[in-house]
DNA sequence: ATGGTTGGTTACCAA
Protein backbone atom coordinates (compact mmCIF):
# COMPACT_ATOMS: atom_id res chain seq x y z
CA UNK A 1 0.00 0.00 0.00
CA UNK A 2 1.30 3.55 -0.88
CA UNK A 3 -0.09 6.50 0.55
CA UNK A 4 0.53 9.87 -0.27
CA UNK A 5 -0.06 13.17 1.70
CA UNK A 6 0.36 16.65 -0.41
CA UNK A 7 -0.69 20.08 0.58
CA UNK A 8 -2.59 21.18 -3.19
CA UNK A 9 -2.84 24.95 -2.56
CA UNK A 10 -6.45 24.62 -4.34
CA UNK A 11 -7.35 21.75 -5.72
CA UNK A 12 -8.89 22.91 -8.80
CA UNK A 13 -6.38 25.09 -9.43
CA UNK A 14 -3.79 22.54 -9.74
CA UNK A 15 -6.05 19.27 -11.00
CA UNK A 16 -3.58 18.44 -13.67
CA UNK A 17 -0.48 18.73 -10.96
CA UNK A 18 -2.28 15.68 -9.25
CA UNK A 19 -3.10 14.01 -12.38
CA UNK A 20 0.85 13.89 -13.05
CA UNK A 21 1.26 12.86 -9.57
CA UNK A 22 -0.99 9.80 -9.72
CA UNK A 23 0.45 8.82 -12.86
CA UNK A 24 3.66 9.04 -11.52
CA UNK A 25 3.61 7.32 -8.25
CA UNK A 26 0.32 5.67 -8.26
CA UNK A 27 -0.06 5.53 -4.87
CA UNK A 28 -3.56 3.46 -3.41
CA UNK A 29 -4.38 6.77 -1.40
CA UNK A 30 -3.91 10.44 -2.11
CA UNK A 31 -5.12 12.84 1.07
CA UNK A 32 -4.92 16.01 0.15
CA UNK A 33 -5.11 19.65 2.02
CA UNK A 34 -5.73 22.87 1.42
CA UNK A 35 -8.33 21.64 -1.39
CA UNK A 36 -10.23 25.48 -0.83
CA UNK A 37 -13.21 23.94 -2.53
CA UNK A 38 -16.60 23.34 -1.57
CA UNK A 39 -18.00 20.12 -1.70
CA UNK A 40 -20.84 20.79 -4.22
CA UNK A 41 -18.14 21.89 -6.42
CA UNK A 42 -15.84 19.12 -6.04
CA UNK A 43 -14.07 17.90 -9.34
CA UNK A 44 -15.35 14.62 -8.28
CA UNK A 45 -15.74 13.27 -12.23
CA UNK A 46 -12.14 14.86 -13.13
CA UNK A 47 -10.53 12.69 -10.38
CA UNK A 48 -12.72 9.54 -11.20
CA UNK A 49 -11.52 9.84 -14.77
CA UNK A 50 -8.40 9.38 -13.47
CA UNK A 51 -8.87 6.21 -12.42
CA UNK A 52 -9.47 6.26 -8.30
CA UNK A 53 -12.78 5.46 -7.27
CA UNK A 54 -13.25 6.31 -3.96
CA UNK A 55 -13.73 10.12 -3.33
CA UNK A 56 -14.45 11.44 0.53
CA UNK A 57 -13.83 15.52 1.00
CA UNK A 58 -14.49 18.14 3.31
CA UNK A 59 -14.38 21.43 2.26
CA UNK A 60 -15.13 25.17 2.67
CA UNK A 61 -14.89 28.26 0.94
CA UNK A 62 -11.71 29.69 0.10
CA UNK A 63 -9.80 28.79 2.83
CA UNK A 64 -8.63 24.90 4.53
CA UNK A 65 -10.49 21.76 2.93
CA UNK A 66 -9.31 17.86 3.45
CA UNK A 67 -9.57 14.99 1.29
CA UNK A 68 -9.39 11.05 0.29
CA UNK A 69 -8.47 10.32 -3.39
CA UNK A 70 -8.44 6.61 -3.09
CA UNK A 71 -8.44 2.92 -5.23
CA UNK A 72 -10.22 1.72 -1.88
CA UNK A 73 -13.16 2.88 -0.16
CA UNK A 74 -12.78 3.94 2.73
CA UNK A 75 -15.39 3.61 5.59
CA UNK A 76 -16.11 6.12 8.81
CA UNK A 77 -15.63 9.14 7.50
CA UNK A 78 -15.37 11.30 10.34
CA UNK A 79 -14.09 15.10 10.84
CA UNK A 80 -13.07 16.02 14.17
CA UNK A 81 -13.07 20.31 15.26
CA UNK A 82 -10.86 21.59 17.53
CA UNK A 83 -10.30 24.92 19.35
CA UNK A 84 -13.92 25.72 18.85
CA UNK A 85 -13.94 26.21 15.44
CA UNK A 86 -16.07 24.92 12.29
CA UNK A 87 -12.44 25.19 9.89
CA UNK A 88 -12.05 21.96 7.59
CA UNK A 89 -8.84 20.72 9.55
CA UNK A 90 -9.45 17.09 9.27
CA UNK A 91 -10.82 13.93 8.57
CA UNK A 92 -10.70 10.28 9.38
CA UNK A 93 -11.68 6.63 8.27
CA UNK A 94 -10.89 3.06 8.37
CA UNK A 95 -9.20 1.46 5.47
CA UNK A 96 -10.25 -1.85 4.57
CA UNK A 97 -7.49 -3.41 6.64
CA UNK A 98 -8.99 -1.91 9.86
CA UNK A 99 -5.97 0.73 9.87
CA UNK A 100 -7.41 3.82 10.72
CA UNK A 101 -5.79 6.92 8.62
CA UNK A 102 -6.32 10.21 9.99
CA UNK A 103 -5.78 13.58 7.57
CA UNK A 104 -5.00 16.60 9.21
CA UNK A 105 -4.59 20.30 7.72
CA UNK A 106 -3.03 22.18 11.40
CA UNK A 107 -3.11 25.77 11.23
CA UNK A 108 -0.03 27.91 10.10
CA UNK A 109 -0.22 30.25 12.82
CA UNK A 110 1.32 32.59 11.05
CA UNK A 111 2.44 35.68 11.32
CA UNK A 112 4.28 36.48 14.45
CA UNK A 113 5.29 33.58 17.41
CA UNK A 114 3.33 35.24 19.85
CA UNK A 115 -0.54 33.43 21.35
CA UNK A 116 -1.16 37.11 22.71
CA UNK A 117 -0.38 39.56 19.87
CA UNK A 118 -1.00 37.16 17.24
CA UNK A 119 -4.79 34.99 17.55
CA UNK A 120 -3.56 33.06 14.77
CA UNK A 121 -0.61 31.43 16.44
CA UNK A 122 -3.17 31.41 19.47
CA UNK A 123 -5.56 29.21 17.21
CA UNK A 124 -2.52 26.60 16.41
CA UNK A 125 -1.35 26.08 19.96
CA UNK A 126 -4.82 25.48 21.42
CA UNK A 127 -5.51 23.39 18.28
CA UNK A 128 -2.41 21.00 19.17
CA UNK A 129 -3.50 21.35 22.75
CA UNK A 130 -6.78 19.78 22.15
CA UNK A 131 -5.74 17.13 19.54
CA UNK A 132 -2.99 15.96 21.93
CA UNK A 133 -5.64 15.17 24.49
CA UNK A 134 -8.12 13.55 21.97
CA UNK A 135 -5.57 11.14 21.12
CA UNK A 136 -4.58 10.48 24.95
CA UNK A 137 -8.65 10.09 26.10
CA UNK A 138 -9.72 8.08 22.86
CA UNK A 139 -6.64 6.13 21.29
CA UNK A 140 -3.83 3.64 22.61
CA UNK A 141 -0.74 2.97 21.03
CA UNK A 142 -1.63 -0.63 20.16
CA UNK A 143 -4.19 0.87 17.44
CA UNK A 144 -3.06 0.60 13.54
CA UNK A 145 -3.04 4.38 12.25
CA UNK A 146 -1.69 6.36 10.62
CA UNK A 147 -1.62 10.34 10.59
CA UNK A 148 -1.14 12.64 7.53
CA UNK A 149 -1.14 15.73 6.55
CA UNK A 150 0.69 19.60 6.68
CA UNK A 151 1.08 20.09 10.19
CA UNK A 152 2.61 23.31 10.13
CA UNK A 153 5.43 22.27 11.68
CA UNK A 154 9.15 21.38 10.91
CA UNK A 155 10.12 19.40 14.48
CA UNK A 156 13.78 18.51 14.01
CA UNK A 157 17.02 21.11 13.37
CA UNK A 158 17.39 19.16 9.77
CA UNK A 159 13.58 19.95 8.75
CA UNK A 160 14.55 23.64 8.15
CA UNK A 161 17.11 25.10 6.73
CA UNK A 162 18.61 26.78 9.56
CA UNK A 163 18.00 25.78 12.71
CA UNK A 164 18.97 28.81 14.51
CA UNK A 165 17.42 31.25 12.35
CA UNK A 166 13.91 29.67 12.36
CA UNK A 167 13.45 29.43 15.90
CA UNK A 168 11.78 33.04 16.29
CA UNK A 169 9.68 31.89 13.12
CA UNK A 170 6.14 30.05 13.24
CA UNK A 171 7.09 26.45 12.45
CA UNK A 172 10.14 25.84 14.50
CA UNK A 173 9.74 27.71 17.75
CA UNK A 174 9.86 25.61 21.00
CA UNK A 175 6.41 25.95 21.62
CA UNK A 176 5.32 24.15 18.58
CA UNK A 177 8.02 21.90 18.15
CA UNK A 178 7.75 20.91 21.74
CA UNK A 179 4.32 20.15 21.25
CA UNK A 180 4.76 17.89 18.37
CA UNK A 181 7.05 15.86 19.72
CA UNK A 182 4.95 15.37 22.58
CA UNK A 183 2.30 14.66 20.49
CA UNK A 184 4.65 11.91 18.65
CA UNK A 185 5.80 10.68 22.22
CA UNK A 186 2.06 9.94 24.11
CA UNK A 187 1.27 7.15 21.49
CA UNK A 188 4.85 6.32 20.19
CA UNK A 189 4.23 6.78 16.73
CA UNK A 190 7.04 6.44 14.60
CA UNK A 191 7.53 9.74 11.97
CA UNK A 192 8.35 7.87 8.60
CA UNK A 193 10.41 10.35 6.87
CA UNK A 194 13.33 10.38 10.07
CA UNK A 195 12.82 6.41 10.02
CA UNK A 196 13.78 6.61 6.37
CA UNK A 197 16.47 9.52 5.94
CA UNK A 198 18.80 10.18 8.96
CA UNK A 199 18.29 12.86 11.72
CA UNK A 200 21.39 14.85 10.39
CA UNK A 201 20.04 15.02 7.02
CA UNK A 202 18.32 17.79 5.54
CA UNK A 203 14.91 16.85 4.59
CA UNK A 204 12.19 19.48 3.53
CA UNK A 205 8.38 19.25 1.88
CA UNK A 206 7.73 22.78 1.15
CA UNK A 207 9.19 26.06 -0.27
CA UNK A 208 8.20 29.12 -0.02
CA UNK A 209 7.00 30.74 -3.12
CA UNK A 210 8.65 34.41 -2.39
CA UNK A 211 12.03 33.15 -3.31
CA UNK A 212 13.77 33.93 -6.45
CA UNK A 213 14.97 30.69 -7.06
CA UNK A 214 13.56 27.83 -4.44
CA UNK A 215 16.14 25.48 -5.73
CA UNK A 216 18.75 27.80 -5.55
CA UNK A 217 18.28 29.53 -1.75
CA UNK A 218 16.78 25.57 -0.86
CA UNK A 219 15.80 27.33 2.25
CA UNK A 220 13.09 24.58 3.21
CA UNK A 221 11.30 23.12 5.76
CA UNK A 222 9.23 19.71 6.67
CA UNK A 223 5.56 20.39 7.14
CA UNK A 224 4.33 17.54 6.01
CA UNK A 225 4.35 14.02 7.80
CA UNK A 226 3.33 10.73 7.83
CA UNK A 227 3.31 8.54 10.97
CA UNK A 228 2.56 5.16 11.77
CA UNK A 229 1.79 3.32 14.74
CA UNK A 230 3.85 0.48 16.46
CA UNK A 231 1.75 -2.24 15.14
CA UNK A 232 2.69 -1.05 11.47
CA UNK A 233 6.58 -0.45 12.13
CA UNK A 234 7.39 -3.50 10.54
CA UNK A 235 5.53 -3.08 7.44
CA UNK A 236 7.19 0.35 6.47
CA UNK A 237 8.99 -0.42 3.18
CA UNK A 238 9.97 3.32 2.16
CA UNK A 239 9.47 7.14 2.66
CA UNK A 240 10.06 9.67 0.63
CA UNK A 241 9.44 13.21 -0.42
CA UNK A 242 8.19 13.88 -4.75
CA UNK A 243 10.99 16.80 -4.73
CA UNK A 244 10.54 17.59 -8.30
CA UNK A 245 7.19 18.43 -7.78
CA UNK A 246 8.10 21.50 -6.80
CA UNK A 247 9.66 22.55 -9.81
CA UNK A 248 5.83 21.47 -11.92
CA UNK A 249 4.10 24.15 -13.67
CA UNK A 250 2.12 26.41 -11.57
CA UNK A 251 3.34 24.00 -8.06
CA UNK A 252 2.14 24.29 -5.28
CA UNK A 253 4.32 25.55 -2.64
CA UNK A 254 4.57 22.22 -0.62
CA UNK A 255 5.42 18.70 -2.23
CA UNK A 256 4.00 15.23 -1.84
CA UNK A 257 5.41 12.98 1.08
CA UNK A 258 5.05 9.08 0.09
CA UNK A 259 5.11 6.11 2.26
CA UNK A 260 4.75 2.37 1.03
CA UNK A 261 3.95 -0.26 3.35
CA UNK A 262 3.95 -3.64 2.95
CA UNK A 263 -0.10 -4.01 3.48
CA UNK A 264 -2.58 -5.42 1.15
CA UNK A 265 -5.60 -2.49 1.45
C1' DA B 1 14.31 45.46 9.75
C1' DT B 2 11.75 44.55 5.60
C1' DG B 3 9.77 42.55 1.67
C1' DG B 4 9.54 39.07 -1.13
C1' DT B 5 4.78 35.39 -3.91
C1' DT B 6 0.55 32.92 -4.42
C1' DG B 7 -4.71 31.73 -4.31
C1' DG B 8 -9.53 32.86 -3.64
C1' DT B 9 -12.39 36.32 -3.88
C1' DT B 10 -13.47 40.49 -5.66
C1' DA B 11 -11.57 44.37 -1.31
C1' DC B 12 -8.39 42.19 1.30
C1' DC B 13 -7.51 37.71 4.02
C1' DA B 14 -4.68 33.63 4.59
C1' DA B 15 -0.46 31.44 3.94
Amino acid sequence: MKIITWNINSLRLRIQNVKRLLELEAPDILCLQETKVQDHDFPAAMLKSFGYEHLYFHGQKSYNGVAFISRVPIRDIHPLKMAGREDSRHMSGILPDGTELHNFYIPAGVPEPDPIANPNFAYKLRYMDELAEWFAKNRKSRDKMILVGDLNIAPHENDVWSHKQCLKVVSHTPAETDRLKALQKDLGWIDSGRHFTPMDEKLYSWWSYRAEDWQKSDRGRRLDHIWATEPLKNKLVSGYVVKEARGWNQPSDHVPVVLEMDVRC
